[in-house]
DNA sequence: TCAAGCAACTCCTCTAGTCGAGTAGGTGAC
DNA sequence: GTCACCTACTCGACTAGAGGAGTTGCTTGA
């Protein structure tokens, strides 16, 4: 038995609005509204036919437009169901303080243990490659000067949140540990410095988009979850660029936060 | 006549990978590989159903997919076709450095004229309300205490491409030029500067979602294009938040830049 | 030459089914 | 009691059509 009292008005068919988008829009008004909760079951396909009197096709593709606009998941054998916003973690703009580094801890694991979840890595790879041109142009080296790049996903109490790769010019990774999957205390920058290029900024460059199929997979996001890709360049006190870490995080598993000053 | 060397492979009905996505991956490997560039027409529906020997809905699944993660747009009567990618307009973080309200300027006005790009705004609507929670947490005030809201669009080239809503405490911004669609030079901030708020630091939160319906027909977007939405707190020399404003901004329109110090 | 009209081609919406596979709950044998 | 099995219900994939509407380009007649 199923609370129908959700899908108050009927449809009409000699509208321009498409049938199926009519259906959405209840749906997705029922949702806005809250009549239908987080986590609750939509009606079924077999209910939605029955009470608005259409093919199943058209049920169907009313609930793939809510899939899409990442409202509703689907789940096979189940029923489709309001999605569920996780928490959203915020990532402070501190987070690559000198001190989290003399404390030892990279910045993942300082950010993780912050808002209380277990952080994990893993899928480390590293490599000595050209980097992309992207990539080089930000390292102001030339494009066919080898770097080494270092990529993992990292996880927040089991679940993918984020894949990272960073991108070292070889003279300063080369004989550190920096090519071992494990790079020692406060990470990757602790060794930088541990070279002499003692870090003076970082430069963030944020854009959003829909993840490609692989970082879907990777990141096990479900439709309708769009990726941040964040490019972060650090630099040295004799403002060389000395490391590129090219980031896609889960859309939903973030808050960047940053602070400006007004000058 | 069509290429359709593009399309390589057959596809195996037996796989355990839905036909249809095979489809789609075969497209977006055209599309990632370069075989079909941007803007390029792809195979028309009835052409593939003619090479894949399958039936009309599944290759418009596969085209459904292409769209959803944004890599297609489909244009009724014409085709389906590679989507452009628009330049991505770069949002510096200065952009709200005093200078330029000195100069005169507003923010977005700055910071289009730095990119070349004819700037302008309209949907200007002033009114006093009670903010949503999200507001009033940051400035810090009763749920209950009426602020100022002033929401406006912003376009740039005539293309719409960020929503934006300001909420300023109401007695700071009662009987300025806040009140008013023209808020004079140097806009909002210089405004609550006028008033003796002296700004000293700003905090912007960025999160990633897919819009809601309202917003993609504002914003003009076609499906598969996610949105920043940003929400910034302006803070005064005694630590007062003195504005919070509330922006969503077309996801392919925007690179945000950031500067960390290392400390 | 030019414009109107038409045909072909495009994607859009919708119908009405089939078969498959995952899930949940009940029932009955042990 | 427990476990295996069955069944009903769910969504997933796919087929094979229908009519509609926007776009483009050719043809034809003035």
């Amino acid at each position: 038995m199923v609370n129908e009292g959700i899908l108050i008005h009927q449809i009409d068919p000699s509208s321009d609005r498409a049938v199926f988008r009519q259906i959405a829009d209840q749906l997705r008004q029922a949702i806005e509204s809250g009549r239908l909760r987080e986590g609750e079951k939509l009606p079924s396909e077999a209910e939605l036919i029955e009470h608005y009197g259409v093919a199943r096709m058209t049920v169907r593709q009313a609930i793939q437009e809510l899939r899409n606009e990442g409202l509703a998941v689907a789940e096979h054998g189940r029923g489709v169901f309001v999605r569920r916003r996780p928490p959203v973690k915020r990532l402070a703009s501190d987070r690559f303080a000198r001190r989290h580094r003399k404390d030892g801890k990279a910045a993942f694991l300082a950010e993780s243990e912050a808002v209380g979840v277990k952080p994990q890595v893993d899928h480390i790879a590293i490599s000595e490659v050209q980097p992309p041109q992207e990539i080089s142009e930000r390292l102001r080296i030339a494009s066919d000067t080898a770097v080494v790049a270092r990529s993992r996903r990292y996880l927040r109490d089991g679940h993918p949140v984020e894949l990272a790769t960073s991108y070292i010019p070889a003279e300063i990774a080369r004989g550190t540990q920096i090519m071992e999957p494990n790079s020692g205390p406060g990470g990757i920058y602790a060794r930088i410095e541990d070279q002499g290029h003692t870090l003076e900024r970082f430069v963030e460059d944020v854009s959003t988009r829909m993840p490609t199929r692989d970082e879907a997979k990777l990141l096990n996001l479900s439709a309708g979850t769009p990726v941040f890709r964040l490019i972060r360049t650090a630099y040295d006190l004799e403002g060389m660029a000395v490391e590129v870490c090219d980031t896609i995080m889960s859309g939903d598993a973030f808050l960047l936060s940053y602070e400006l000053p007004a000058h």
